[in-house]
DNA sequence: CGTGAGCGT
């Protein structure tokens, strides 16, 4: 209780100066390796406060990670001979080394086009008749490896094929073509007769969907991949600065059908696209 | 004043 009654009890104030006076009563502190492997024990004894001795080992060189474990491969790396930069280094005087070799990394990329039109440098046109797996069918005629569907040539005047076997399922083609699994064309689902006229299921520049904050280096082609699964589009635009020939990074998606439109902004807005969120909306309308 | 905002050949 009294602390001046105790002999071996140290008051706060006194450890700094006084432990030292007492260390000579500690055994001797004892130093084991490092061996082989770089690793070095250190076994010194210490005054607790409250006076008793307390013994510690300290463990140093890579042994200090293993100590929280080392696999049996780790340890197996270690013996394995130094390369690269690190050839010159002395044997276990580092476990790492900063290298100076440069390493080409590739942006992550949405999958598909983006790969396919970097080796084709630009125009996805260009891709056919170049032996490539490049799957290009025209959503109206069912050419394959000529043009996209916005670009058909007979989009305004041919019905789409029939033949067309890539169309992703959406709620309204299910419901409506459920025989033969046929493809039914935009204007034909719902099994509602056409309006001609009104808005929904004509052919223009209607259900115009805007995107912004496109990556420098998304083009045309991306846009319509990343939108198509939604249902037909029109037309795809990619706003592009005629001074520099870069992405304004911003353009323009068009479907059909509104509810596509629809369903493709509820989903892509806030979507990852490139290193970038996309923002999905509405177009105002154009002026002219 | 600023221009780090942006709705299309």
């Amino acid at each position: 209780m009294v602390r001046e009654e105790q002999p071996n009890k140290l008051r706060w104030g006194e450890l700094d100066d006084d432990s030292e006076d007492l260390d000579f009563l500690l055994p001797p502190k004892q130093v084991i390796g490092p061996d082989e492997s770089g690793i070095k024990k250190v076994i010194e004894y210490k005054f607790k406060d409250d006076g008793n001795k307390v013994k510690i080992t300290t463990t140093t060189g890579i042994r200090k990670l293993a100590n929280a474990r080392l696999s049996k491969r780790a340890v197996e790396r270690r013996s394995w001979p130094k390369f690269g930069d690190a050839v010159h280094e002395d044997v276990g005087s580092r476990l790492t080394m900063v290298s100076t070799e440069e390493i080409l990394l590739e942006r992550p990329r949405a999958p598909g086009t983006k790969a396919e039109e970097a080796k084709s440098a630009g125009d996805p046109l260009a891709q056919m008749g170049k032996g490539g797996a490049v799957l290009m069918v025209c959503r109206t005629c069912g050419k394959k490896g000529d043009h996209w569907t916005s670009r058909c040539p007979y989009k305004d005047l041919a019905q789409p094929s029939e033949t067309f076997v890539d169309k992703p399922p959406t709620e309204t083609n299910a419901a409506a073509g459920g025989t033969k699994g046929a493809y039914v064309p935009p204007s034909m689902r719902g099994g509602v007769p056409e309006r001609s006229g009104t808005d929904m299921r004509r052919r223009n520049e209607e259900n115009s969907v805007r995107v912004t904050n496109l990556s420098e280096d998304t083009r045309e082609p991306d846009l319509l991949e990343l939108f198509r699964p939604f249902g037909s589009v029109s037309r795809v635009y990619v706003a592009i600065d005629q001074k520099t020939g870069t992405s304004r990074g911003f353009g323009f998606v068009n479907f059909v059908n509104r509810e596509d439109a629809e369903r493709a902004i509820n989903k892509l807005n806030g979507y990852g696209y490139d290193n970038l969120i996309l923002r999905v909306e509405w177009a105002a309308p154009r002026a002219n």
